[in-house]
DNA sequence: AATGAATGAGCCTTCATTCAT
DNA sequence: AATGAATGAAGGCTCATTCAT
């Protein structure tokens, strides 16, 4: 008794099941029939729904990117100032969901993927130049256009460094101590634009 | 027509293979055989000399990092003062050598590796630790030790930082450009520690 | 052209193949590509439906126990006193099924495999616990239990020593003849008790 | 430098490792290189001295074979009647020695490897004619030919049995009962003998 | 006398993918 | 809408065997 209206549901179901899967089996060994098994359906529709293994993986990828944005969006909308707006950026991207280890690893893989896939590489590079962006947005309030992106620059790979070294280490390194590190790197970077002027 | 004393050759070669055919493939799809077949042997013959595929990729692993350490070794030879020493280090992490696509692409499967393999997560560790004690040893000489640490965790974190986002940008972004913010940050950091010490 | 419902249809295929390719083969040289092509299925069914190798080897093994099992109890239908069921039982362990080279073959291959595989060996106990009970049951209303037990062992050694001479004569020792030295060991045993009770 | 007379002490040398890896693996995974190893020597060396596996398989088995000759000999060495001759075989066939787990394994392969090859089965046939010989020889003595082949028959089956059944139980079921028991069958048959002469 | 070097062949197993139902 | 059936292709690994030294 096959119902209608199935298919978001199925593709919801397969597209938690693919990152819970990713996230469980440490990135490697994920298979269209542990996800499907874990969705309650066959693999056969997994393929059905997707098309192929790669194209599940990117509707995963564009899941967890998606959730990114909803919390940069969410600390956002508490921020008036430009300074406010930079570190609720920074805030999010330390948001405590993005450190499970269920999405460390899919980060990972996707950035295993992305060498591979011109589809994976072009959402990855969507991700890291609206971050960027709006980074470099609010920046140039603070700085001039140079410095406001040589900042964001570095503020990125603060954040994605810190990022890639937890997938390391078992002992969460002090979120809340990171966060301090990176915005006092910010305030530096702005007090120092302010004495010496580009 | 077998001659006497190949093991290292082979396992030289088999080594160099390896982290070409990752590089090649991009992390994903690389084979025992394809790998072989690269170095001019047969696959039975790597599995003879290393045992089994997780020991190639060890060894490729390790291959890396050593140079690596050369290469830290190297310019630290010509410093002399503590902060030179630092910076030596930094020039180090930013050798253009680490940048070359197979290298980055290497990087990226241990860190996956990582995350199943005991062996590969300790080698990881030691390599992170010991640029952390490097750094946090010249690091004591210029400030206190907390604030040394700290520095130490931030320098890290921008230097994989930048180099992860290597991965995905084809343009390299400017190596110099990069070195000369991960010094500014440098700079900043001990010129704050002296105006407020902790 | 798949159908539904295969499933029972291909494990029976696949274990008579296996029967069929262990006899063939005599024991050695069983692959998993070899039965499924017997079966007419390719080799990745074969697992699908078994898992792995060893538990095909076990289902036909299994396989043979139960065909065993039925001749037994076809021979024991027709048996009313404890003497005509043992003598049924002698009479079903020389049915002249068992003596099919492929099934002493796969007899053979079986104990070998018992000697590595804890589930093999648990099999092939089973049924021999099953035959020795068998056996003592209906013996112990002949004579008392300590000389039915000791009269079984032999009753079952000297069938499995009269099987295993099987698997090297091709000339197949006359299996009526070895009925009748079976037979009248059990005769004389009774006798001997009849007179010297213990 | 090489020695010269080696090789009786390599191809013994040999030989025992390959009981010892035979019965040590359960007579499964037995490996050349393993042979060889055990003996101390490369696997091509014992390539040079035996041609191929399946010799060295076969020079075992002669090996095995001849410890068993010379344990009966040993047992009919004390032995002057006709009965005792009987009963120093029965005797020599029980020894502990061809109990062991090794020497139980070794002759379950061989069984195994005697399907398959003609050599193999050829010497398991020489063995088993000779200890039918050495039977019938003396029970002719004590009865007519016709009985004693019957006997004869019906005792190497009971020893076989016995011996095959001891492969699978790890409790070793007490050796000296079961030679009470087959002594006990060679005197039922040979009274039944003398009461209903064919 | 002895071995390290080397390989081809083969085996078990996995998996993405297709198709008829 | 959904799935069981089925497979081709490939991968990791083992091993008997050969050969030059």
């Amino acid at each position: 008794m096959p119902k209608i209206g199935m298919e978001p549901i199925r593709r919801k179901a397969l597209i938690e099941a693919t990152i819970l899967e990713i996230g469980n089996a440490g990135s490697l060994n994920v298979t269209v029939g542990k996800i499907a098994k874990r969705a309650g359906v066959s693999s056969a529709l997994a393929h059905h729904y997707f098309g192929s293994k790669d194209q599940i993986l990117l509707a995963a990828m564009r899941e967890i990117l998606a959730r990114f944005g909803q919390n940069v969006n969410r600390e956002l909308a508490g921020a008036n100032t430009p300074l406010q707006r930079v570190e609720a950026i920074i805030d999010a991207s330390f948001h405590v969901d993005n450190f499970q280890p269920q999405v460390v690893a899919s980060w990972l893989t996707f950035y295993v993927l992305a060498q591979n896939s011109a589809d994976a590489q072009r959402l990855l590079q969507v991700y890291a130049q609206r971050l960027q962006s709006n980074l470099v947005y609010d920046l140039c309030k603070l700085t001039d256009r140079d410095k406001a992106k040589r900042i964001a620059n570095g503020l990125a790979s603060i954040i994605d460094g810190f990022y890639i070294r937890q997938a390391l280490q078992k002992s969460t390194a002090d979120r809340v101590e990171t966060i301090s590190i990176v915005k006092q790197y910010l305030a530096l970077q702005l007090q120092a634009d302010a004495r010496t002027p580009s």
